[in-house]
DNA sequence: GCAGCCCCTGAACAGTCATTCATATTGGCC
DNA sequence: GGCCAATATGAATGACTGTTCAGGGGCTGC
């Protein structure tokens, strides 16, 4: 809600973080981060990001080529940190769809939730790379809808999941879609303040996720 | 994607409206969604969108007191509109939460499908808008949040919802806050061109919606 | 103490922007 | 025909933008 328009007014939010504390370039991605889930990256000048890191304008062009590359560069090492991460979970879940569907769910919740800011950044500023950047960007993101797909069509395949059909016909896709919908915009709403915990978000989810393509209970070990 | 940044590229995908067809106003209106849902509201200029509507830049003025007015009006309207549909499809659904929550489901998911530039903006471009203004929308979304709410509770005292449990307990805020996420955003992704028409995704999400809060089967009436 | 390198500075550039305003143009009404 | 209010124009204003670059520190290894 502070990201405001041209009306200047002191950006300093990050109260400048110590220029010896971490490499530059650390230094220059965190402040980033944090002013682009703020106030929007179309909204954010670079001299923003280099006065929260307590340096001028010039310096991001000893690290970056372009505000747009920095961009890019943050975003995609968090997707495919992202990607990386939910394959993981799903390979170390077992031969259960609904143990895979389950532990994709958690790990992608709780980071949603611990991470925001950076799932925030990932999430709502794609649109402002060009077209060649935002390409495997998406292809990410198409990979990650893929994983729970193929999770959906094994589930059914062994009769564990009974998912809702449309006349008659499942439409995994559309689901996976509406289920990563939920599970990603927990980051636009999370607190840690609030009433639950990242552990707790992340069971409750998977649950919903479980209930929404109608898994069968597991017959008793 | 089209989205861009500096690099002008001569706007004109809305091939500019005819200026009788209907009110200016209207006009302005219609072409800024357009603009706005395509490149987003910092990029978009003032005669981005006056161009559009074959007038130019000060016009603007005669109609609105600035840019941040003319998005607040366009999301206000929008926001309302969403409001009073939501509430009279709960009222006119009969006593069953079940009914009340398939109905609420069903003309979001169709609205969200059908108005989808519209809903894009409203939910994407809040941002931008000062804190006084983004208040009222705000308090729209939890009003809206606030029905799910009721109708769930309304379920859980009678019976018909079991919803999923974190450590024992309810928390039907966040099954609300998941619902509407997933509900908000088929409006990123649905296409007319896609595999689901506008009452397959609508009737697909009342199912989903009645599977994750645990709705018990109706009895035979 | 001196290269050589990495990094930073801050002015300058060539653009962009929302908004204002004096000046037209319009269309309805007497 | 003449008048008035509503509306459109487009140049001007003042501010802000990403990026470049000449000039300068302050390290390193010798």
């Amino acid at each position: 809600m502070t990201r405001r328009k041209p009306a200047r007014e002191e950006v300093e939010e990050t109260p400048v973080v110590e220029r010896e504390s971490r490499a530059p370039v650390e230094a220059i991605r965190a402040a980033a981060f944090a002013q682009f889930a703020e106030r929007g990256y179309p909204v954010v000048t670079v001299r923003d990001i280099m006065k929260a890191c307590g340096l001028t304008q010039g310096a991001l062009y000893n690290h970056f080529k372009s505000k747009d590359e920095l961009l890019h560069d943050i975003i995609t090492s968090t997707q495919s940190e992202l990607e990386r991460q939910c394959r993981q979970a799903v390979a170390g879940a077992g031969d259960d769809p609904r143990a895979k569907l389950a532990a994709f769910v958690r790990i992608y919740v709780m980071r949603h939730c611990r991470l925001r800011i950076e799932a925030l950044v990932a999430n709502r500023e794609i649109g402002w790379l060009d077209g060649e950047r935002v390409a495997d960007i998406r292809r990410s993101r198409r990979a990650i809808r893929d994983i729970l797909v193929s999770i959906f069509v094994d589930g059914v395949k062994r009769g564990v999941f009974e998912p809702p059909q449309v006349d008659g016909r499942n439409d995994l896709k559309a689901i996976a879609m509406a289920l990563l919908d939920q599970c990603t915009h927990v980051s636009m709403w999370y607190g840690p303040g609030g009433d639950l915990t990242e552990e707790q978000m992340a069971k409750l989810y998977a649950d919903m996720a479980l209930r929404m393509v109608g898994a069968q209970p597991s017959r008793p070990a």
